[in-house]
DNA sequence: ATTGACTGACAGTCAGTCAGTCTATCAATT
DNA sequence: AATTGATAGACTGACTGACTGTCAGTCAAT
């Protein structure tokens, strides 16, 4: 077969694209490296080349997914026109609205052939966002607006009440019904969690979805 | 091979038994079923005729610690003696203290090779305590221990919090350390979840601890 | 001439299949 | 009571196809 030479950084991100585009296809284990391979249009050989293992292209994509979130992060908790509230409400936003292709990275991992790559991900992105999370709360706490003796605690616990309400939400189908008595809820916890007032989230935003 | 026919039901749990034990050891994918049948002492086909897959199999072994926690939650929210704050403390005892042979749970699904158990488990939980979870929430709403409108939502989120922060203990490697500060802040989140009356919980623990 | 990206046939492994065998338990017959 | 025949369903293990990962060697670029 004609053999085509590329640049091994741009070699290495096309594998990747295609590994990641199969994966969320058809699922981790079932696609083959036979699949991916024939995709690019290079040999077996070559994917062994710049991955260890199928194993370990798995790890480089969602590697992938976690630069972009920090990237994302690092710059909303850079901003200095908008207070703690609205920096940890752009960061929901922002999570929420991480896509892959057209469609949300969130519905794909909720779908069960996923789980090998929602497991990993859900276990790497918590030593990942909790630094800076935790740095916007700290920034709430000398604000006044929240009050909490363990901010980093009180970010593992937002990060985790989420994870599991979007998970519950998932796996109920009446998703679509009451998105508004959940958002009540999740504003809620958040404020207890934070010491924050009572209804100031929803108040925000009330506020944001007045200024688009 | 002398073929020995076994009552059904006694063939499939040594099955599970078998298979248990190898995916604890060595790790799910790492666990071949010819590994598996080798150790039961029966043939391939066997294992298909009692399982569809390995990941049958292991959807088996998760069932059946699903069924022990449904046993054990029942049990402490039938309690007619103590109240929903002690329920509570006792769910979380039970949960920290299940175990398979010698060893803790939750230590074995902590360790690299399990991802794959843990994810399945955490997966499967929530829909099986929640309901329970929630009735305890409600009980002490109605007792004036706790002040919440989502008794559901905060069932989640303690939930989530828990798994949240034990990832996060798990993956630090200084868990020795500060179990009291951990302990004091996790009551601390569940009071503020649950509205209950601060430091409330660490009072009911010290009460606890010193009734031994 | 050397480096290193790339090849593709191949070894080895494993999940899952299948045609058929064996055992236990019947009821019918001697 | 003992023997037989029939049936269900537990069990067998060689086999297949498909997969992951390897390696000796090839080719392009510098």
């Amino acid at each position: 077969m004609a053999r085509i030479v590329k640049d091994p950084e741009t070699r290495r991100t096309e594998i990747i694209d295609i590994a990641e585009e199969l994966f969320l296809k058809s699922g981790y284990n079932e696609t083959a490296v036979s699949d991916i391979v024939k995709r690019v249009g290079v040999s077996q050989g070559t994917f062994y080349y710049y991955f260890k293992s199928k194993e370990d292209i798995l790890n480089a994509i969602i590697e992938r997914y976690i630069d972009d979130i920090k990237v994302g992060v690092k710059a909303i908790a850079a901003k200095d026109d908008i207070n703690a509230i609205e920096k940890i409400m752009a960061f929901f936003g922002f999570l929420n609205n991480m896509d892959i292709g057209k469609e949300k990275l969130i519905d794909y991992f909720h779908e069960d052939q996923n789980v090998h790559l929602h497991a990993k991900f859900e276990k790497n992105v918590p030593s990942n966002i909790i630094p800076p999370f935790c740095q916007m709360i700290e920034e709430g706490v000398q604000e006044d607006l929240f009050d909490t003796k363990y901010p980093e605690m009180a970010a593992l616990s937002i990060i985790g009440t989420t994870f599991a309400i979007s998970h519950w939400m998932y796996d109920k189908e009446d998703r679509a019904g009451s998105t508004k008595k959940i958002m009540g809820a999740i504003f809620d916890l958040i404020e207890r969690i934070l010491g924050a007032k009572p209804g100031i989230f929803m108040e925000y935003a009330i506020k944001m979805e007045g200024a688009k």
